[in-house]
DNA sequence: CGTGCAGTTGAGCAAATTCAACGCTTGTGG
DNA sequence: CCACAAGCGTTGAATTTGCTCAACTGCACG
């Protein structure tokens, strides 16, 4: 159960490198398989999420179709949290993932008595308003830059010894940036054509020239 | 000055209609012209917003001069909230403006204390990671389709009897819905064609058709 | 009365999409 | 074990959408 002595306030730092904090020490473990739904949009929000092992992509679709993927969450980030009652994306499994699942009027409570839990929580809703925010710039750009913007971002968040290791297909890639699949596997073609990355398998790349990538990025 | 009995927590309303709370109870006031700064990208966010009068941009300029509007921000919009210690958009008066400033570190010290104002801040953080999620969904759309939300958009927060009032150029807009000025022109253009809307000036819009334009959202 | 800015309109062009075909891998049932 | 279907990714050709470049209008302001 949930006990104020698991929610040590003075557990706080600053400085959050990653997800750090309150988060990180609570949660029941829950799995999901591939593709399997985790919450729909406009269910109510009674929980959010800290990936463990696996991947998630929160996703919307417009009436006729089209899909827009919100973002994609790897292990050790938090997902689900909204500030309204109910969900504004829909979030799926993209491959096998496992998952802590935290009740939200629980962590509300603690954070009514718990100012640094508070804070906390108010920090993991900034950041994903950061990321929301780099993700309207990025969807202004071309479909070279998008793509670009996509593989660094990939670097960053999952990459295993200079190997970016791509959870998604290329239909959630072409959906997270605006862009139909058969734009994205040219771009990708045309980027491994120019020596600026390298495609061991569709899902295994390896960037090969950081400075160009930076300069493709816009 | 901040005190405390500036803020009673008991004040607060839990279907926040519009943006009340602490945040519409306290600040100095401040007046910029048409197209002053009022922050730049990566300045301390030392202070948040709330606009009195005027309206205000949010936004980001890539290396080459492209220019992404976050956000546009009328009259009651709070801006200026950021998590981390630095604004990560520059800010501009649109036409001569009139905001209230509210020291970041009051807030949050008092947030410290009262539990009600932490969940208010963590409230606005909420609803404009909403509105970046909006703004995602709305700029993998057709030209067309993102004038329209748009308009929908506008009519809901800057319209007087029945008419919206633009207060920003067609440059701003084309920037705010990733499009060329001549689009956004174009567009509003075969919308006045077909009766969709009136255009009695260039910053004076009258939609006459929602159900077309509803539609034509996507 | 000119000058400059905001907005509109037109013609040609480029980027990305659509439509279509094909290769590769994987899983399934005969 | 093989045949075959299904899913994923890639590639090509034609098309479309929105952009670029350019000219022109209306309006505000000196």
């Amino acid at each position: 159960m949930l006990t104020q002595n698991a929610v040590p306030s003075h557990s706080f730092c600053p400085s959050l490198g990653s997800q750090k904090g309150v988060v990180e020490l609570m949660g029941a473990p829950m799995a999901f398989g591939r593709n399997a739904e985790i919450y729909g949009e406009n269910e109510p929000a009674d929980y959010l999420y800290r990936v463990v092992s696996g991947a998630v992509r929160t996703y919307r679709v417009l009436c006729d179709g089209r899909r827009q993927i919100g973002a994609f969450y790897m292990p050790g980030d938090v997902f689900g949290l909204e500030s309204g009652h109910a969900h504004a994306f829909s979030a799926e499994a993209i491959s096998d993932t496992k998952v802590l699942v935290i009740k939200r009027k629980a962590l509300e409570a603690i954070a009514g008595r718990d100012s640094e839990v508070a804070r906390q929580l108010w920090e993991l809703t900034g950041r994903e308003l950061e990321r929301a925010q780099d993700h309207i710039l990025a969807l202004i750009k071309t479909a070279e830059e998008r793509v670009v913007s996509f593989l660094l971002e990939m670097a960053v968040r999952a990459s295993r010894d200079g190997q970016i290791e791509l959870p998604m297909s290329r239909r959630d890639i072409a959906d997270y940036l605006g862009l139909t699949i058969e734009t994205v596997s040219r771009t990708m073609t045309h980027l491994e054509s120019t020596s600026t990355i390298e495609m061991r398998s569709s899902r295994r790349v390896v960037l090969k020239n950081q400075a160009t990538l930076r300069r493709l990025n816009g």
